[in-house]
DNA sequence: CGTATCTTTGAGCTTCATCAATAGAAGTGG
DNA sequence: CCACTTCTATTGATGAAGCTCAAAGATACG
């Protein structure tokens, strides 16, 4: 199976602005906005802008893992096959995250862009000459692999142990946190914007859509989520949903 | 929840072979055997020597994430526990393998001794003076967490996706890989001994110890294995193991 | 050698998957 | 703007994989 990145994968030219993310120290996830021009400069040569449209594929799990990304903005779905087409996404992408560091030879699992996407790519060859030119990109590495790694451990808690109706409730709480921690969006707005289809979160959870919409309509019948719309969810009762994520 | 680490934990002195492990760019896992003494001088001032018994706890979850270990022999057991005792485990570490990479200010999983256990630890704190120290270790870091992460989304399209066949499969498989690797076994041994007790592979794999102990006899009766003793098996068909581990 | 712990085996049940039908949303072309 | 298709989501009926409960059999240990 060979594949290339499709043409609709559009090269946009040299990006320093997010390179320099890379280097950022901030714990905040998102993009830093103030770059020297210095930096940009010497960060050009070794990123490449990137826009990926929506349901367009740009990793391709098995093949040869030369490149590394970083999201500039959108969001990606992460995931693995079976040969009888049983899925299970890995893991969502958000604006500020690297994809590709759980690599070796070759790519551990595929990406999709769910919406337009932006990307930052880098050479994963050129990734130790980057590291020596930008010594504070290695705790930035270090930061997001610890990062994954935590993550990971609590959806294979996730995974393993809960029920259906915890494991909507953790999906619901986790995506309202990353949704609170945007600029744009005021702290007290409990109303998610889902990206991903149903299928998406049936994959992610390791459940059936149609255990996913009994599941959710469920809880909007227990008055602690009401579905506005299929993708527009407004959490009710925070705490209740976070008590039922964490099984108790 | 207060929690030391208990007196039967002993500290067996400073470590510089272990501490030369660290920094070894060579693909095994296994220790480094030829170590120079001007490394070991300097690399045991970070490192102490730990022993821990059978069955005793190391690391708490939630507890502040202040050192992190190698292991150097026998084998541990990682986990995450739910309020009403529901277990998962995240992984088992072999010699040779880093704890506490996958932390956050504070320790995200616990961690106990399946057997008699050797640890060698590292400061958290001292880490970053410790990287300056050895350059090299930057890459044995990184090298680990990649490994750790590809690792990780397996073991979620296993508990989010596989059948109980296919995870006791993948299980035993992965045992095979793991014990293969090991320099005082000869290649074509295919008779594993388990560290783990039946509950902990129910954990590991998100099923019960009645689950685990039927499919086990289930592949007995079909031939692929054979059960010797409750921790020793045999492999008789490694390519269908193989096969009923990937889903085909 | 007796007790405690772990593993195996059996019977019944629950949760979630599967299969199937309907309803709703989104896109297409006349 | 409306039929028509297509895709996605919801809802219902049924079934099976794996869980729970229970008891017997092994194994470890003092």
């Amino acid at each position: 199976m060979h594949v290339q990145v499709p043409d609709s994968v559009s090269t946009l030219g040299p990006c320093g602005g997010c390179a320099h993310c890379l280097t950022c120290e901030a714990r905040s996830r998102s993009i830093c906005s103030v770059i020297s021009p210095e930096h940009s400069a010497r960060l050009a040569r070794y990123s490449h802008r990137l826009s990926v449209p929506q349901g367009r594929s740009f990793i391709e799990e098995g093949q040869p893992a030369e490149d590394f990304f970083i999201v500039t903005s959108g969001h990606a779905k992460l995931f693995s096959l079976m040969p009888d087409g049983r899925r299970q996404i890995t893991g969502f992408a958000n604006t500020g995250q690297f994809l590709g560091l759980a690599s070796g030879k070759t790519y551990a699992f595929s990406a999709e862009a769910l919406d337009a996407l932006t990307l930052c790519r880098f050479s994963r060859s050129g990734l130790s000459t980057l590291r020596r030119d930008f010594p504070a990109l290695e705790n930035r590495l270090m930061e997001e692999a610890s990062r994954e790694l935590v993550q990971a451990q609590s959806r294979m808690l996730l995974l393993g142990r809960k029920t259906a109706r915890e494991r909507l409730a953790s999906f619901l709480v986790e995506q309202h946190h990353l949704q609170s921690g945007l600029d744009h969006r005021p702290p007290s707005d409990r109303t998610l914007t889902l990206p991903m289809s149903r299928t998406d979160i049936a994959d992610y959870l390791g459940l059936t859509i149609e255990t996913v919409s009994r599941t959710l309509n469920a809880l909007q019948r227990e008055h602690l989520i009401v579905i506005r719309f299929v993708t527009l969810i407004t959490l009710l009762d925070l705490a209740a949903l976070e008590a039922m994520a964490r099984g108790d």
